[in-house]
DNA sequence: GTCTATATTTAGATAGAC
DNA sequence: GTCTATCTAAATATAGAC
């Protein structure tokens, strides 16, 4: 901790102030009467983004500069930091941006699982599945900035210096579904519901990282981009390990 | 990609010469008739270890440099370069000092499994319960290590940029339980078996990177350090989704 | 094996002209 | 909103004395 003499000055340049340049960060372009033909620094911003999403994405946050970032988009450095702030908040919007839209669509879907179910609750199935299938949907659309979202996301998931963001826009989601897991389990222990949601998130996060590992092992036979498969493969598993759990699960104890 | 002007010279130092420093790298203290007695340079070595697993753990590789994985250390920053050689190597030689022993661990185990089951396979149960006890054990035995060591796999997991890192040191481990699993599985079509294995996985995955989401979640109900609890959970929740898989999965189809 | 000192590059962030 | 030019700090890596 404290190195050999006298190791850091470590020079803090105010940790409470947010700096308040004269950046735009959120504000409503159709809230004024304006027009709302897209203009310069609308594109602006959404190259970076973009770039931002695939570069964290391909490398970590840590991984890669602006510079990088910036050059990929095709604009110049200074404008990250214009249209932005710091680079944190970038990775925050990055991940916020696409996060809403999943958000919604998980809670319409469950919304809609919960119709059809009438007075009693949803299956374990249709839960898991309204959890799963946004996501995967976006996935297979093609679009290449929801690959990159989602390997962002799992990556998030798993570095502790991140967990506060990634709490702070995936909880809510989180909350919603485990209310329901609990209610299709009425017969699972309290805490098992928790475990069960977290493993359901670890199952998930393990095939949209997409790291390739699957088609090495499997030496072509599985293809972690076919989400087809994936989705009809995790459904089943999920469903079938979340309804292990009603059980007991003393008679597993092991000894440890 | 190509900036506004002339963006990149980028000057690559050499790409394919692996420098070949006068540093030790690896050298047997005790295959020699020499001393066995710690010598300076090999606390120093694990002081580097020990400082920098914790350090990759807590911020990712690229979020910590190596001036405060030595100070930390309590030594001179020149003797990461001298130990180690690069950056890339020291974290190689982090996950490959305690991969080692994981690995034989759950071979073992699995070995055991096997000996109790005789001349059938050993159940779905213990082949998931071989793979998973090594691990927590080493987790609820107090040594802090193991838990960074744990959370710094989870990362690898995910990162694309170190999965031939990750790939080459886990994927031995990963083929031999895939192995055992088909074994265990007969009915189970070949690609649900490798899709299962990256569930279980993510599943441990998602656990052992303990990133304190599940104790936010539950305010306080469950722990993420309490593994014995993750274990009682774990096992039954991953054997009863792979058992689900060894059904026809075309039923779980969905109208993607 | 260890340390001091430093070479070299690159990082995030800005000031100020346009 | 955008660009040029730069500030300042921090990074990895090494040479060479001890």
């Amino acid at each position: 901790m404290k190195g050999k003499s006298a190791p850091a000055p470590k020079k803090i340049r105010s940790a409470a102030a947010p700096k308040p340049r004269r950046n735009p960060q959120k504000r409503k372009p159709e809230a004024r009467g304006e027009r709302v033909v897209a203009r310069r620094g609308d594109t602006t911003r959404l190259s970076i983004l973009d770039a931002a999403e695939r570069s964290f994405a391909e490398s970590g946050f840590d991984g890669v500069s602006l510079r990088t970032i910036t050059e990929r988009a095709g604009v110049d450095l200074a404008l990250a930091n214009y249209h932005f702030g710091t680079k944190e908040n970038l990775l925050h919007e990055v991940i916020a941006r696409r996060a809403r839209i999943v958000h919604d669509e998980r809670v319409k879907e469950l919304e809609l699982a919960r119709q059809q179910a009438g007075t009693q609750s949803p299956s374990v199935e249709a839960i898991v599945s309204a959890f799963l299938a946004p996501m995967f949907r976006r996935l297979a659309d093609g679009d290449a900035g929801w690959r990159h979202y989602a390997s962002l996301v799992s990556q998030l998931d798993v570095l502790p210096k991140f967990t506060a963001l990634a709490s702070g826009v995936l909880d809510p989601t989180a909350l919603h579904f485990i209310n329901a897991l609990r209610l299709a389990m009425p017969k699972a222990p309290e805490p098992s519901v928790y475990w069960g949601y977290m493993f359901l998130l670890g199952t998930m996060v393990q095939v949209i990282s997409a790291t390739g590992r699957i088609e090495r092992l499997s030496r072509g036979l599985c293809r972690s981009d076919d989400v087809d498969a994936a989705l009809r493969e995790i459904v089943p598993f999920v469903s079938g390990g979340l309804r292990a759990l009603e059980h007991d699960p003393e008679k597993h104890a092991l000894g440890l």
